[in-house]
DNA sequence: ATTAAATTTTAGTCAAATCTAAAAAATATA
DNA sequence: TATATTTTTTAGATTTGACTAAAATTTAAT
């Protein structure tokens, strides 16, 4: 089944929501969208229509079972194409959302298989978010927030929670990367922030917000 | 300057279509888009008014020079597209066009040029035709048809003019390809036929009005 | 529990790109 | 050259996706 750019941008854009929040809500998705609430409630409708949506007025909506599959198979295209923006073109990770956006919307399923086994089956995209695989089975990637790191440790940035612009500018400034090598060094309990030390620029800390978005593995 | 879907692909199919005639009709567009030659004039006024047109009611119509860089940047991004879908995605070179067609519409700058960059600047697409370059430069590939041959040579398939897919389908029953060694054997005047022998395949004879399709080039 | 505020939906427009049917112009034919 | 035919354009309708303004519903606050 084929479906319209704006389509497409509306059930990816409702799939990100529900990881925080199962159900969602007209204004935030309009927000997310960039555009007005009533345009989100005529298309509410059309994708109720074609059953990608559990959707009650006035209560709110989630993706169907079907719903959740396109997703999933979208994320998939526009991860597998920011891998390949990064690796093989050469782009900086913070530079190839914009472009694997209209990318992902060229759906056909031949391209896509062929493009993941050209990139030789990448589990993440450089943001370090899992990519599904034909399936749609998403990689379970174990790595847990800064703030969650307990013991004075050294560990590897594995990926970054919140990718605006303000946050990738302030990880540059860190001289943070995906694959960058940190010590967290101590903990202050007064606003709990972190100190860490990135590879081997002195040590600066960072605060609880920013150390709640960047996910780490050991080794 | 951005251009919808919709015009780019009026204004590639124009450019194509002046490479047989200077002048192009309303209705020779229309049936090449698939569409009703009243959509054609509405198009063509839109073009008009955006300079990218010479256009008079009731008589015919060509690119402006604006028109033609802009056509001539789409032309470079699909058959970028196309280099890129047979020789690193492993794509038969005939089943790439439509996927190319989707593609081409991705129009970031910086995209192309790193595309090119990574494809390493190649001068001719899978069907042998020209790839123009960051300026608009089309590289001039020196060719001749089968049927100006006149010597009994051995010569290499560089283009196909038709590509349509009654023609792809006789090339590949022929086994001819791009980058095919053909021995041009004898011309028969009755029907301006010739033989050839293609790799090691038996010697087989083909019409005039293939002959006139396959571009070849010496040594 | 009412009222006020916020959220969501409906109703009615609008622009882009398409279509059909009819009118206008150009070309071909007798 | 007058008429028939073909080509092109205009006029008016349709679809998709978005918008504004107003109405309906839900949530919050007094």
């Amino acid at each position: 089944m084929k479906f319209s750019v704006s389509e497409e941008n509306y059930i990816k854009n409702i799939y990100h929501l529900q990881q925080q929040s199962d159900l969602v809500n007209t204004n935030s998705l309009a927000n997310e969208l960039q555009t007005k609430a009533a345009s989100v409630t005529d298309m509410l409708k059309k994708l109720q229509m074609k059953k990608l949506l559990d959707y009650e007025k006035y209560k709110g909506f989630r993706l169907s079972t079907k719903g959740n599959k396109v997703a999933i198979n979208i994320v998939r295209r526009h991860r597998l194409w920011e891998y390949f923006l990064v690796t093989k073109l050469g782009f900086e990770w913070d530079k190839v959302h914009a472009i694997a956006e209209d990318l992902e919307h060229v759906s056909n399923q031949d391209l896509i298989q062929k493009l993941d086994s050209f990139l030789n089956y990448p589990q993440t995209d450089p943001h370090g978010d899992p990519i599904p695989d034909g399936d749609g089975k998403i990689p379970v990637i174990h790595q847990l927030s800064i703030a969650d790191v307990t013991e004075k440790k050294k560990v590897i940035v594995s990926s970054v929670a919140n990718q605006s612009p303000a946050m990738l500018e302030l990880l540059n400034h860190y001289h943070i990367n995906i694959g960058t090598e940190l010590k967290i060094n101590q903990r202050f309990s007064f606003d709990e922030s972190i100190e860490i030390k990135v590879g081997k620029y002195a040590a600066c800390i960072i605060s609880k917000p920013v150390a709640k978005n960047i996910f780490v593995h050991h080794e």
